[in-house]
DNA sequence: GATAGAAAATAGTTTAAACCTATTGAGCGA
DNA sequence: TCGCTCAATAGGTTTAAACTATTTTCTATC
């Protein structure tokens, strides 16, 4: 059984005539009955009644018609979802960030670009803390990463590019004797109870915060160690616990009572980037990575 | 593009090893690796990588291991829908009956256990009056007619089988004179207003009637001519207008009012038969014909 | 009824591609 | 570094699909 015994059939199926149908494949007469008659033969009947002067299918050869027309529509499709695939139109892909990322300019407009370019593609989001994120890249369980890492060219099994750099803001209750100030600058932060996220797992905030702690480092500064999300971070702040330091992003998340004010006058940011597996294989991925870069 | 390469693609995606894959296709290994890689090339990409030590799906391969297990699916469905139609097992058959047949046990018999029998063949009861089912037949309007016909067996086009012979019931209002007998004669009938069908367009009951006449001629017979159908004639002889020489099995039909009493002491009878083109091309209709005459 | 024409089937030859054997090359483990 | 495994490559062989030429069958027309 092979597609073009099928397309021979489908053919006569239309021509109802050998030498026209044969003409139409580009083959000679004798050919086409050869063929014609394997088929008939592997499948056990006729599927068309040959009269000298007309050919006409026969019941059995109606109902293989619409089968066999149904086969190569799916066969189209086969090859079209696989032309598809290969030019990364198909397929799926799975993008950690870690939670600031979320509230970035950037990454919402990444996926949302690419998603009405490539509405094929299915994007599956996992919130992956930072760290965790080179780990599950390394180990397949994600494609794309979204994250603010250092050191990220340094390892010869990703690829990284830098996505966007954003300055510090302050968070602080609205109530706070700082919350007139337009801006802020070290100076102010002296002897301010500074909140700070520690985790071994998550090396965002740690390095973001050491990032900005070796600019302040003259300053002697309380802070208050707390394992949590950014979320909670926030709620502390909102307790009057203390202030936080977080990239400006932050701020569309509208606490009630919390007020943010950048920090001026350092060159301190932090700087996001996007990763994946430098041996990548799959057309989404690159497509998706070469689509957000240009 | 051929199922023999996809068979090969569907094979290796299996095994992931082209030497194995190979021995079970009953193929040597270089035939393998050129198939595969001239699917790979008539699709525009990869479908394995092939690392020395072992071989696995790119996620295009993926895809289209899953779209080439559905399209084998439907070859196999399509050999085995053309094998059950060769057999007679799926197939359309146009059953032409006359009302009269409606009413006898062979009919709805015959309907019922070749239903039972080949549940794939769609039946499509058509009522035919008699002789407008030897135009349907040879117009191909109806595959298989049943009805109360004669000189079947002159007309070389089509083939006929006798299925029922049946004789005569004489339907009367239950207040009739004679509506006290067990059976009746043709005496009996001397001098009664009988109720006769004729139509130019339906010759069964002219058939049967004048098959009756014949074997009663010798008696002084009113009788009362009148288009219309079996049911009407009923109603005639509900309303006391005559009664009606009828086939048996018209008995079923049970009439407010109408009684049935065996018209015994005459040959006459009612024979009925199956009819088809000599010329019968559908397998479901041989089935039909084989089945019911077995 | 004979004959010409049309269309599918048959016979024999040619060609193409799928397959085979033998070998090479690359990567991994001892 | 050697040896092993496995896929790729090279070159010859076989099979089957296609071609040309011819025959057969049926129909339409004279």
């Amino acid at each position: 059984m092979d597609f073009k015994r099928l397309k021979y059939f489908l053919t006569l199926a239309e021509e109802l005539h050998f030498g026209r149908a044969a003409k139409r494949l580009n083959i000679v007469q004798p050919a086409l009955s050869a063929q014609i008659r394997n088929l008939e033969e592997e499948l056990g009947g006729l599927l068309f009644v040959r009269t000298s002067r007309q050919v006409e299918l026969t019941s059995t050869g109606e109902l293989c018609l619409q089968q066999v027309r149904q086969l190569f529509q799916q066969l189209t499709d086969l090859k079209e979802m696989a032309q598809a695939s290969f030019k990364g139109e198909l397929g799926k892909i799975r993008v950690g960030f870690s939670s600031i990322v979320a509230f970035t300019d950037f990454f919402s407009g990444h996926i949302k670009r690419f998603q009405d370019n490539y509405p094929k593609v299915e994007i599956i989001m996992h919130e992956v803390p930072p760290l965790y994120q080179i780990k599950a890249l390394l180990a397949g369980k994600i494609d794309v990463g979204y994250a603010s890492l250092l050191g990220l060219e340094k390892n010869p099994d990703l690829s990284a590019r830098l996505v966007g750099v954003y300055p510090f803001v302050v968070a602080m209750r609205k109530d706070h004797p700082l919350a007139g100030r337009g801006k802020l600058a070290h100076n102010d932060l002296k002897d301010e109870k500074i909140i700070i996220y520690s985790s071994e797992d998550n090396d965002e905030f740690n390095t973001l915060t050491t990032h900005l702690m070796r600019s302040i480092e003259d300053y002697n500064v309380d802070y208050f160690d707390r394992r949590g999300s950014l979320l909670s971070m926030l709620t502390l702040v909102a307790a009057g616990q203390g202030i936080a330091i977080m990239p400006c992003p932050v701020q569309s998340i509208k606490a009630s009572d919390v007020i943010y004010i950048p920090l001026a006058e350092t060159e301190a940011s932090t700087s996001f980037f996007m990763i994946r597996r430098a041996q990548e294989a799959s057309p989404a991925v690159h497509a998706f990575w070469d689509f957000t870069g240009a």
